[in-house]
DNA sequence: GGTTACAAAATTACATACAAAACGTATACG
DNA sequence: CGTATACGTTTTGTATGTAATTTTGTAACC
């Protein structure tokens, strides 16, 4: 972690920021302004930036320069679509190979979000609804099924949502389908996860129309 | 095109020869070998590194260096199993939206498959091959879903089976399915569209194993 | 013959320097 | 008063230099 270089550090550093939505969308990244807060050189910073540009978080604008990646209407829901595919063609994979001790983190991840939405923190349900989902894909087994779900702007996507008070107009229902699809993973009921993804999806859906 | 940076020329240089095959996975790319071969300074060549490394085309080699991805058998195996899950959402989405235009436009990809195969050009029936799945995805309507299948090595994928003799073993079959496709998109006939696709996958599945 | 030691070459990581382009602003002019 | 333009500032794009690291070649040694 120590023995990084300078441009990896940037990279990181800039990277954790853009996706915990500390740097808002849009915003221009300056390479001397973050040479000079991150104490290195220019060159290091632009390394940095180029390489989230390849991965999409950034965008150049017309005339140069890099800008963080927002998120249009279009794009949240073109996002949410992607994830359900996503999302069901993982649970395919999964309820043929999940073994207990990925469904008893699924259960665990149920409790925390049962708790903390009840005890009225938000974002830390918030972050309880993103693990389940992440854990979900990772049961799959597809590594790149995983790396594809992360590189898809979902983390922005989240981000977006989870400053939405509607999010947790229905936390209820939201526990409850979270709690209903691993129960139906357990009986390798795959209609049932199916169809209450589906469900769940088209909550959230209307959810983001409100924006 | 003319007016683009030196960085950008690299990128797109560089990435066009990686996805075509020209440079082989595993093959380290030196800065200043490529600066010499294109004629520009290091640093627009390590822009350019940079950014494909966030492509994820290129890796990093444990001691630094830039590495072309190569792509494992399990590598392989789970792209196939990705592909099928984004192709066989796309079917969902676009059943419902596709217009004649498009139609027409596969019909003419998968006679053109048949023509070049027909007349031996393996390399043109693979690319129409290639070609017929792009245009499927793009009938979805959903921008990301075809960016993440352009983003998930898929066109690694392609060349390393373009490579394989196999491919064209059952070409006669793989062209029945096309159509088939089409034809049931035509009739709106979702599940055999369904259905077929993951035909097409299997065959291709056992083929890939043979390698 | 094979292994180790060490020097030489190659390569990368980073900084600096400078040119070019974009931007902002004040001033001249209609 | 508005517009054009000239000029200084900011920011990016590219090249080059340098130190540190890695790789390679080679010769001595067991």
């Amino acid at each position: 972690m120590k023995n990084d270089s300078f441009a990896k550090k940037a990279y990181s550093e800039i990277r954790k920021k853009i996706l915990s939505g500390q740097i808002l969308p849009n915003t221009r990244l300056k390479e001397d302004a973050w040479a000079q807060k991150l104490e290195i050189g220019r060159m290091s910073i632009r390394e940095a930036l180029t390489r989230l540009l390849g991965e999409g978080l950034l965008v150049e604008g017309e005339k140069g320069g890099y800008f963080v990646a927002g998120l249009t209407m279009e794009d949240v829901e073109e996002i949410r679509s992607l994830r359900q595919i996503l999302e069901i063609g993982a649970l395919e994979l999964s309820v043929q190979r999940i073994n207990d001790l990925e469904l008893s983190v699924l259960d665990q991840i149920c409790d925390d979000f049962t708790n903390m939405s009840q005890q009225g923190y938000l974002a830390g349900a918030c972050e309880a609804d993103i693990k389940f989902h992440e854990t979900l894909l990772e049961c799959s087994g597809n590594s790149k099924l995983i790396s594809i779900y992360r590189m898809s702007h979902i983390p922005l996507f989240h981000a977006k949502l989870g400053k939405t008070a509607i999010f947790m107009d229905d936390y209820k229902e939201t526990d409850a389908e979270h709690r209903m699809i691993v129960k139906a993973i357990k009986n390798k009921d795959l209609n049932l996860a199916k169809k209450t993804m589906i469900q769940h999806f088209k909550r959230g859906s209307t959810a983001v129309l409100d924006l």
